[in-house]
DNA sequence: TGACATT
């Protein structure tokens, strides 16, 4: 009896939103209290089942499990506020990535709400970092500027690639980046370090995203999304899209591949960008960009990707290119995973501007590893061994070599990549080659980049047929 | 829809 009655009692404090039961009279909260956002939660675990866990720290004032609207389907996350902030503060120091919940397979996510930070340019983007750097070693870099509230370190099987840094005012994030942005390079990355003001607000990104799609006639807000790993229904990410921001921006572990691709879809509208139009994505620097993106860009593109860590790499997934001279980024297939709870579009999203924006930083210097003949590569097209040779269907039409470059180069080394141009209009035919050195990096590309949505199309990627197979004369 | 290293 009595346990219904407190099953009653959880599930009215449910649908209310909140957790002040029948005999606890709770109904006040701190004013400067954290609304938490909890990640990484077993789906079977409700209100509940949640409540004791996170009561240990102090009493909670509310306690949301985000479902699926329509479907009611657990969505693996939730919301908590409790009572008194310094409780959100404990329990966030004492349970964030500390623990990892049955049937999980990353660490519970425990971190202020993106709500809670208004989206306010107080959170910078940081690229360029080196491999080693940890949480800790950021912090130390930032904290001279300012109270930190948030630091978060993206990092894939390498180590780490970039991270996201929130400081408690603008102003302080402004003096971060003042002093820091291109003032230094860190230990093994390639390019002096990136500070800006990482795009949190969602409008923002979708004006710029509405910007590109104008500018170019391609991507199109709504258009950037993953067929391999399509879980995601439009609809659910239009109601979700705060919940999934969220995940995406608390820490939540992305499919790295997912991640890249979307990274590299950026960057490639970004390229196009800047053939067309001045720089609607390029934020802080001023550098300004090259002018077009024929044969002689190549270079430039593959230093920021297959030199520098963070290229490929999108802010809100740990994927993570590696960083190493031109054609051995390092990188290598990360084995395809299921896709968690974070919102594929909102990668793409991230990935538009973090790594549009920290392009022109990394666009300067140019790779060592190349001394006389600074990377450029593979200019004619050459067949990689059997099973190595991808044939991509379904490239935008903006696409030229360098973009198809680009974006598989976190597969593995490429040994050429080839878009077919029509001779007499000079216009892409939509289809290309990519070549790997070796098959498993072709497998890998395939795994990710087949079914990648671009506009209304889905990319092809699939093994190119056998000569002899396209014989038929 | 289309389609596999071209001029």
């Amino acid at each position: 009896m009595a346990s219904v009655t407190a099953e009653n009692g959880f599930s009215t404090a449910d649908s209310s939103g909140r957790m002040n039961g029948l005999n606890s009279a709770i109904p006040m909260k701190d004013h400067d209290a954290i609304k938490l956002f909890i990640g990484q939660i077993p789906r079977n675990l409700d209100e509940k089942d949640l409540k004791p866990l996170f009561e240990e720290f102090g009493k909670i004032y509310e306690l949301t499990v985000l479902k699926d609207r329509f479907t009611g389907m657990h969505k693996g996350c939730a919301f908590l506020t409790y009572c008194a902030r310094e409780s959100a503060l404990k329990a966030q120091s004492a349970l964030h990535e500390q623990k990892t919940l049955p049937g999980m397979n990353r660490p519970i996510q425990v971190k202020p709400a993106d709500s809670e930070g208004r989206g306010e340019d107080r959170k910078l983007f940081v690229g360029m970092l080196g491999k080693q750097q940890s949480e800790e070693d950021v912090r130390r870099l930032f904290e001279s500027f300012g109270q930190i509230e948030e630091c978060t370190v993206l990092r894939g099987p390498d180590g780490a690639s970039c991270a996201f840094v929130k400081f408690s005012s603008h102003a302080e994030a402004q003096a971060a980046i003042n002093s820091l942005h291109g003032g230094q390079t860190m230990p093994g990355a390639s390019s002096s370090l990136v500070v800006k003001f990482a795009d949190t607000d969602k409008e923002r990104t979708l004006r710029r995203m509405h910007q590109m799609a104008g500018q170019l006639g391609i991507f199109s807000p709504m258009t950037i999304q993953f067929g391999a790993y399509g879980a995601y229904t439009h609809a659910q990410i239009l109601q979700q899209q705060q919940a999934a921001l969220m995940a995406a921006t608390q820490g939540s572990y992305l499919n790295p591949m997912a991640a890249i691709a979307a990274a590299q879809m950026q960057q490639m509208a970004a390229f196009n960008v800047n053939g067309l139009v001045a720089a609607p994505m390029t934020p802080s620097s001023g550098t300004s960009t090259p002018p077009g993106i024929s044969a002689t860009a190549v270079p430039s593109i593959a230093a920021p990707i297959g030199v520098n860590g963070f290229s490929a790499l999108p802010p809100q997934s740990n994927g993570q290119p590696a960083s190493e001279p031109i054609y051995t980024n390092g990188i290598h297939p990360y084995p395809a995973q299921s896709p968690t709870v974070a919102d594929p579009l909102q990668q793409a999203y991230a990935g538009v501007q973090h790594y549009a924006a920290a392009y022109p930083a990394a666009y300067a210097p140019i790779s060592q590893a190349f001394p006389q003949q600074p990377a450029i590569i593979p200019q004619q097209q050459r067949e990689g061994p059997e099973g190595c040779n991808l044939f991509i269907y379904h490239l935008p039409q903006e696409f030229g070599d360098a973009e198809l470059m680009q974006m598989f180069l976190p597969f593995g080394n490429v040994i050429s990549a080839k878009v077919f141009v029509d001779r007499a209009t000079n216009q892409s035919k939509c289809f290309g080659f990519v070549s790997f050195d070796n098959p498993s990096s072709a497998q890998a590309a395939i795994q990710a980049m087949n079914g990648f949505q671009i506009g209304m199309k889905r990319l092809k990627v699939q093994l190119k047929r056998p000569k002899d197979a396209n014989r038929p004369y």
